[in-house]
DNA sequence: CCAAAAGTGTTGTCGATACACCCATGT
DNA sequence: ACATGGGTGTATCGACAACACTTTTGG
């Protein structure tokens, strides 16, 4: 099957061997100021023009499903090696308004300080949303959304995934607070800290906070190669 | 897409519309003489005859994709009712050798007890095979299995599926035997029954074994609305 | 009596929690 | 001085693992 697709990093029309019936759409997290966010679109076509909704689009014939999850988001924020894990496929024979299509979620984590709005993305918009002021989505976005969030919740306490959503360098404040907002908790500041330096995965980066009206915190950064080490000997994430 | 397909039920051949290049493959897991089995099937056709894959079949155009397991399970099994649960989408570019198709797995779990192999089943065989005696399977199979095996492991201790693998009434060793199969570990007779007893998620039916040649053991009933109720109040189950 | 599994008791260790408290830094 | 967050110390409690032990039943 044909179709007429809009790519994102030139804003030029082009024509694609896709599948039909079947699309991909993405739950794009970010976390700024404390608060956990969202980026949602605004649709530019269709009956439901001027709504708000995920993220998604079209694959093409001859690539993988996580190969093209990876091409939407590098089309609408200009990132690459971003975060992403497949959630499910979302079917409900009546989910979409014009024939049947089957869409498959994905949950991606991005580093807001690397993000920068695309310029000329589809003569549409692009929006965060914080996680508690979502608005009504077309088609089973919501739903889709609900799944996510349940998901990212249930991940983010066996697998050192969080990191994906902070700077490279971080003090234990901001990760702790990062699980309190994700998870909607309050922590224990010292428990939190002895917890987290026990498991040894994060490297101490011998740097500290400048310019804080308090006292400076140290900076550390998550190697993924030590908790790849960890993993080995048995060792298992958990909050 | 209209296409000729077998109706596993009756035998009969019935031309039906369903979703190209989108199926859906079981893998289903089955608990006997300690031992955790897979049902498979030989395929009666094409250029990978008298292989064995994972059952599975076409999405029909009106079914949402839940149903469509359930309908493919009944086909095989007779069975309705059984825990399903999707895992997620497969679907690299090359995994199928006639064209593109994606391919949506699921696990289910189901009783030995209750299971009889259907009859007249396409005239190919179905059989079930030791988890650790599985052969080379057709296109990506061997992959979705072991995706699905992971996925059971993570989800045997997070939830209280395990019970679907044992009949109505069983005994705390039998569960424990389940888990120690399912994670491939040997636990602490003691201490598994103080755990599982402390969660007071079981049901004790005042019943005992019969006929054995040991101390009869007490015979309990896992209960869902128990679970919920306990649920519902923060308890979360833990393995 | 023995074998085999059911079921109870006891003890030591470790992690989670709660909370008191001192330290450093900018205004 | 004081507000703000950084960071340490400590006592309590409960879960869990290890393992010794008693009980019941059929052969």
């Amino acid at each position: 099957m044909k179709k007429t697709l809009i790519n994102h990093e030139s804003g030029e029309l082009i024509e694609a061997r896709v599948m039909s019936s079947i699309t991909i759409d993405c739950v794009i997290f970010g976390f700024e100021a404390g608060s956990l966010e969202i980026l949602l679109v605004k649709h530019g076509q269709g009956i439901r023009k001027g709504e708000w909704g995920l993220p998604g689009g079209w694959i093409k014939e001859q690539e993988g499903l996580d190969e093209a999850a990876h091409r939407l988001l590098r089309e609408l924020t200009g990132l690459d090696n971003i975060y992403l894990e497949q959630l499910k496929a979302f079917g409900e024979p009546d989910r979409f308004p014009v024939g049947r299509v089957i869409t498959i979620g994905y949950n991606a984590l991005i580093k807001r300080e690397d993000y920068n709005v695309k310029a000329g993305f589809t003569a549409s918009e692009a929006k965060w949303y914080k996680i508690n002021e979502i608005p009504d989505l077309i088609y089973d976005h919501n739903e889709i959304l609900e799944y996510s969030l349940k998901r990212l919740r249930r991940r983010v306490r066996k697998a050192p995934i969080g990191f994906n959503l902070l700077p490279e360098k971080f003090t234990l404040l901001q990760l702790m607070q990062l699980y309190e907002e994700i998870l909607g908790v309050e922590m224990d500041k010292p428990n939190f800290r002895r917890k987290i330096l026990r498991m040894k995965l994060l490297v101490d980066l011998n740097e500290k906070q400048k310019d804080v009206s308090h006292r400076a915190a140290k900076l550390y950064r998550f190697d993924d190669n030590i908790y790849k080490r960890l993993t080995e000997k048995g060792f298992s994430f958990e909050f």
